[in-house]
DNA sequence: GTGGTCTAGACCACG
DNA sequence: GTGGTCTAGACCACA
C-alpha cells in the first residue's frame, strides 16, 4: 500500500507525511476516518514505530490528521475556510518550482495540461467542499 | 539581498542553493557573470566561508555555475539540451504541490494565473515591486 | 587496508574516492553491504571525518553508493542502465593514456592481455596475490 | 590550434601539458622541433606566461621535452629504452579505468576496438622507433 | 549509534 | 586575489 524507498535521501518519515497527505487528499482517507494504528503501521511497514508517531505529529501540525488520546488518529475535515498563510506558502513553492520548469526548457502549455491533468482528483469536481 | 534564515531546519547552504538558483533562473546573475567570491559573500552575510563553498559546489553539480581555480565562480550557459531527467522530478514535485494547493481550495484558473504571469522571465519581471 | 598518501598532490578525499571505487567495482564490497562508517573509518586511518564525508558524499553523486541517515552508507546497486554520458569520458580518458602507453614502447598485443586479464572481475581476480 | 577550455575544472597548464604532449606523441612536434616561445604561445592563447612556463616545466620533468637555457624548449628524442617504472605508472592507471568501463557496461570488444583504432598513431607502425 | 551541518582557522594551488 | 582542501571540535537530526 505504501511505497517506501528505505534508500532515499528523503526522511522515511517525511515520505510517510507526503504519502498520508496525498492519500487524505484523494480522499482515499476520508474526513473522521481514523488512520492504521501507530503500532500496526510499524509493523506493516517494518519500520520503528517512533518514525510513524513522527509523521502522524507532522500532519497534526500541518492539520490534516487530528489525535484523541487513547482512541487514535483521524482525518480532520477539510472545511471550506481557506487558510491563506498555507496557501501563500503552496503558491511560493509553486512560482519558484514553475520558473526552473522554465528554465529547464518546459513550456507554459505543459504546466497548464499537468494542472487539466489534476482538475478532478476523484472523478468529480470538488477541489473544496 | 539574501534573507536566510538562520533558524530554519533547512540548511543553510541549501537556502543559499535555493536563492542563487532563483537568481540566476531570473537573470540577476547573468550567464558568465562572476558570483561574489566565497569569501566576500562570506563577509557579507556572517557566514562561514566553508558553508559557501558547499553551496556553490553543489550549483556546479546540478550545472548552474562553474568554477575557475584562481579566478571565481561564473554563472553558466543555459544550453538548450534538455535535462528530461531533472524536469520529470521537477514536475514530480510540482504534481504534489498542484494538488495541495486543490486541496487548500485553490482553483485552477488561480494556477494558471501564476503561469501567464511567469511566463517570459525576461521581458516582464519585477522581483521588487 | 587503504593506503593512503598523505604527502601526494591529490587530495586525500579524491584518494579514498578512487580506492573504494575500485573496490565496489571488484565487489569486495558488495551491493547493499555496509560501508564502515564515517567515524571508524577516519578513526582508522587518522583522519579527519569531514574528509570521509566528502568522499562517501562525492561516491553518492557519482551514483556509487547511497546513504542513509540514522544508518550507514550503502553500496548501490549496479543497475543496467547504460549511462553513456560518464563512458564517454571513461573512453576518452582511455584513449589518451593508451597513446601514451603506446608512446612509450608498450605493444598493442599487451594491452589486449591486460584486458583479457581483467575480462571478468566476478571469478578469477586476486587483488592481493 | 590548441583548443583550451577555460571553463574546465581542470587548469589550464594541465590542459597544456596533456595537449603538447599528444602532439608529441603524434609527432606534430618532431624530435629536436623547437616548441612555440613561452611568450609568443602566452599572447596566441592570450594566456598568463606563468602558466606557459609551468607546463613546459612539467613537460621536462615528464622527459617530453628538454630546455636550452636562452635557445628555447625542443622536443625530447623517444630513444627506444623503456621507461618501466613510467609504463608501470601508466598501465596501472589503465587497469583502473578499464575496470571502471566494465562496470558501466563497456564490453571488452569495443576496448580492443579503441587499441586497433590508435594502434597506427601517424600511418606507419611505429610504437617504438 | 548513524550521517549531516556548521564554525574557526590554517595551508595549498592557480593565475 | 581567487577557489580548494583539511583539521578540530561542536551540535543537530534520524532511526
Amino acid at each position: 500500500m505504501f511505497e517506501l524507498d528505505l534508500r532515499s535521501r528523503k526522511p522515511i518519515y517525511e515520505q510517510l507525511v507526503d504519502k498520508l497527505k496525498e492519500l487524505i487528499i484523494n480522499e482515499v482517507f476520508k474526513p473522521d476516518e481514523q488512520l492504521p494504528s501507530v503500532r500496526a503501521l510499524a509493523q506493516d511497514l517494518t519500520i520503528n514505530p517512533n518514525t510513524i508517531q513522527k509523521a502522524y505529529r507532522e500532519l497534526e501540525n500541518q492539520g490534516f490528521i487530528y489525535s484523541l488520546k487513547g482512541k487514535g488518529n483521524f482525518v480532520s475535515q477539510n472545511n471550506g475556510v481557506m487558510d491563506t498563510q498555507k496557501i501563500d506558502l503552496v503558491l511560493n513553492e509553486l512560482e519558484k518550482l514553475i520558473q526552473e520548469a522554465f528554465y529547464l526548457g518546459v513550456k507554459p502549455s505543459d504546466l497548464i495540461a499537468v494542472i487539466e491533468k489534476l482538475k478532478a482528483p476523484k472523478g468529480g469536481d470538488e477541489y473544496y467542499d
